[in-house]
DNA sequence: ATATTAACGTACAGTAGTGTATATTATTCT
DNA sequence: AGAATAATATACACTACTGTACGTTAATAT
């Protein structure tokens, strides 16, 4: 069933003359800006992909530069950070969260590394993206150094480890790896063991496994 | 005295009405590079900035893409990765070899990590760098691989550390970073316990740095 | 039925960049 | 001095993209 379809129409109520809506143009911008960097994200490209003229564009935008920023939004604001998460429902056990977090990693659901590589490289050439970038930056590295310090490490042990845990996740995503599942989740145990110092709880993974697999 | 002075002219013999050379298009090429990325390396841009018309350009250059082949091809054949410097150099003690390119990364001199930064972003779009950066990425790899084998990790541990020690580093140049020399210099021996689970040899590093500050 | 509305299409004027062809210039070589 | 050379300047045709203005369409609401 095509989103043009006669039956989306009529379930969504949507009047006048409607093929796409806001969100269309921002789902592909960011397809776009996953795929082929930004400054590939273009009005009149977009357009085409979407089997549209430009005419709606600034219908639902001011400019290109208004698209752009929708969509730093966006990733600024989303809700579905694992490491956040992780913090929150298990926030009385640092080890755990260490655990479900690395899960969340392991999985690669419900977030997305290569719209953060995207946005990371955007950053590289625009104020507005690197102030973005930046607060999120800051945000994780504060999370990870209080589940240090809650793992009884000492201020400078944690702000290292802290250190070495976010930026090898970055440098994860940066480079081109090709790894299986199987691979990831055979030396998971070992990167567990480097990273946190403790050794990685087989039992409370199973559980997570369990739970969030279904 | 500027590069269009006479007495550079003379000195160098160059013949014809020479403003640039090649490496004046490629030095300018690679900087915006750096700080603008790939897709603001234009012609005409260069041209702009080298005080000339693009005429020149095309003699120099088949076209664009030919003058970006051009900076894959410098930056993949550099010969001044620090990593394999520190090899060559202690390459019968790993743990010296370690201590030497963990000094080359805080001074950072003879390498650019921006530069690094900048072709890794660009191979996020296009092929030719992608296997650029992908050769390099093993190559490097490998060698810290060794480094660890040879301080007696087991193949699984030395697998695993040798990424925890590239990636974190790939992630530490991706994420803004502001840090002062003195606080690199202070956590260093922190950061060297946790990457390589050996203490940091104070005496060999103060030897690295009285030989290489001259 | 028809008015409203949300979005789309079309046409236009403009900017930025590419690459080609050819003339022009400044320097060195003889 | 004059020829050869190396690079530059100039002019042109072309493509990609932006943003604005305004007319058109197809659905919903009354």
């Amino acid at each position: 069933m095509n989103k043009n379809s006669p039956n989306r129409r009529a379930k969504n109520a949507v009047r006048g003359n409607t093929k796409n809506t806001r969100k269309d143009w921002l789902v592909e911008a960011q397809r776009v800006l996953i795929e082929e960097g930004v400054d590939r994200v273009k009005v009149d490209r977009l357009a085409k992909n979407l089997n549209v003229t430009r005419g709606g564009f600034y219908w639902f935008f001011k400019n290109r530069q208004d698209l752009l920023n929708s969509l730093l939004d966006d990733w600024k604001d989303s809700k579905n950070d694992p490491l956040e998460h992780a913090l929150k429902k298990e926030a009385d056990d640092p080890l755990k969260a260490f655990t479900l977090y690395s899960f969340s990693l392991v999985r690669e659901r419900s977030f997305s590394p290569s719209l953060d590589s995207a946005v990371r490289d955007w950053a590289r050439m625009s104020k507005h993206a690197r102030e973005a970038v930046d607060f999120v930056d800051n945000r994780r590295m504060k999370a990870l150094t209080e589940i240090f310090l809650g793992l009884d490490y000492d201020k400078e042990e944690a702000h290292v480890r802290a250190r070495v845990f976010y930026y090898h996740q970055i440098g994860y995503y940066a480079v081109n790896v090709h790894e299986s599942p199987e691979q990831r989740l055979h030396f998971l145990p070992i990167y567990f063991k480097q990273l946190t110092g403790f050794d990685f709880p087989e039992q409370a993974f199973r559980e997570f496994v369990e739970e969030l697999s279904k």
